[in-house]
DNA sequence: GCTTGACCCTCACGCGACGTGAGGCACCAC
DNA sequence: GTGGTGCCTCACGTCGCGTGAGGGTCAAGC
């Protein structure tokens, strides 16, 4: 009896199950199961249940491997240290060369995602955050609103958008330039005094019909004049070209 | 005739096999089968035989496909791109961020790997290598064969292997220091011109026996004497001993 | 017409280290 | 006896193919 009670108490300090094991090593139950499948760590009884018990010894043999894969070891190898096949410093270095290796090719493939990136950004349409970096916070929102309820179905809007929708970063930097080109040639033509119908004013307009044409949607001489007149009508217009605009109108 | 003849040109220019295609991509035709398998490139034709058959398109798709590959992409983050689900800048954000963090990990496992071939190396038995750095080169080889030879079926001998094999280096070190010692009290004994059977000289060679006795195997007062004898018998003990050793036999 | 390579096809298992149920006993407390 | 928790054993899924096995197809040379 006395025996009895003491090796009950015994089994019930030393002995433990996969629960108790798992939450001691943090690891999951499914971990322990698993090493005891491939015959990594084998818990020496079972209870009469089929319970896994796992004694001291099992305990330490489980720490060991817990213990090397934590150094991400493959189990075969922590398999052969157990069975000391080789040394620990042998398997470490091994390890640790492979580990460098892939240190290398991950920084090589972060090199290459940037390159890609970088080319993606050049080739890619635009984003809206690109717009506003280049044409200022007040684009996009409340005026392409607007514009789409007064234009959206006619054929010029559609085929803006279908064509800027491809423009990239890039693009846009250039669009951006020849509109202040074409504006400059405007603004020059006008404070040079001469008429509008002078050969360097039709010259900036026809530059002006060009850069609307080539870069927004086709647009004929007649088209242009609706459109002059178009913009003087509109405050916002004319407030953009500031000096006076009338003279656009040709 | 003259349409099936273009025709046959064209589609033998224009649609190539699976080992064709895998050439030209530097993919194996398996990795093909495999990506007809998952529906990421379904090639758009096949022979009457069931010849897989890669369209300019297909080949287009695929071009994509072994682009993204090549930066790691997971294959259905790779068929959400083709379908246009997301832009190819946010799957690149995404991967990068995740590769950078593997990167993380990696660095942080390397160190781990140290730290543990640190306390490998203090911990372990001392390799051969190990000792020759102590001892200097001329440690192991011809001397021990020879003393294995004449001691090998010795109980000393057998207990010395047993119980050196496990001294890490560090412990071999202490050894060294500690033989050190001995041997300058053994060697300031002499010096002093005091009579072997002195104190201090019977202090020293006690220390000598316990020396042997703790670090080697165990040895009484007897035994010492005896051993005393055979080292005077031997002249290379004599010679490390330079200075008179007939007064170390007590 | 027959053989011989080279090329193609479709299964189907393997890998590494478990995650994740499914279906069913065992144990303890009420 | 009943409910909750813990344990058990299958067994499939993961990820991107590699690697045969077993068997047709095609163009070329005899």
């Amino acid at each position: 009896m006395d025996d009895m009670t003491t090796t009950s108490q015994h089994t019930a300090r030393m002995e433990l199950t996969v629960g108790q094991v798992a939450e001691r090593f943090g690891v999951t139950v499914r971990t322990l199961h698993h090493y005891d499948a491939v015959g990594l760590v084998v818990p020496s009884a079972r209870t009469h249940a089929g319970y896994r018990l796992y004694t001291d010894a099992d305990l330490a043999r489980l720490a060991t491997v817990v213990t090397y894969r934590r150094l991400d070891l493959p189990l075969d190898e922590v398999q052969d240290l157990l069975d000391g096949d080789g040394t620990a410093e042998e398997h470490l270095r091994r390890r640790r060369a492979v580990v460098v290796s892939r240190l290398g090719e991950l920084t090589e493939l972060v090199a290459a995602i940037d390159r890609a990136l970088e080319r993606e950004m050049n080739d890619r349409p635009a984003t809206t955050e690109d717009l506003e970096e280049l044409f200022g916070d007040g684009f996009g929102e409340e005026y392409t609103a607007e514009a789409e309820e007064r234009w959206g179905d006619t054929d010029a809007w559609t085929q803006s958008r279908e064509r800027t929708g491809r423009y990239t970063k890039a693009d846009w930097a250039e669009v951006k330039a020849e509109a202040e080109a074409v504006d400059a040639g405007l603004v020059a033509a006008l404070a040079s005094g001469e008429p509008p119908t002078s050969e360097r004013a039709m010259d900036a307009a026809e530059a002006h019909r060009m850069h609307i044409h080539t870069r927004f949607y086709d647009v004929d001489a007649a088209f242009h004049r609706a459109l002059a007149d178009m913009y003087v009508a509109d405050p916002r217009f004319t407030r953009t070209y500031e000096d006076r605009a009338p003279g656009l109108a040709q």
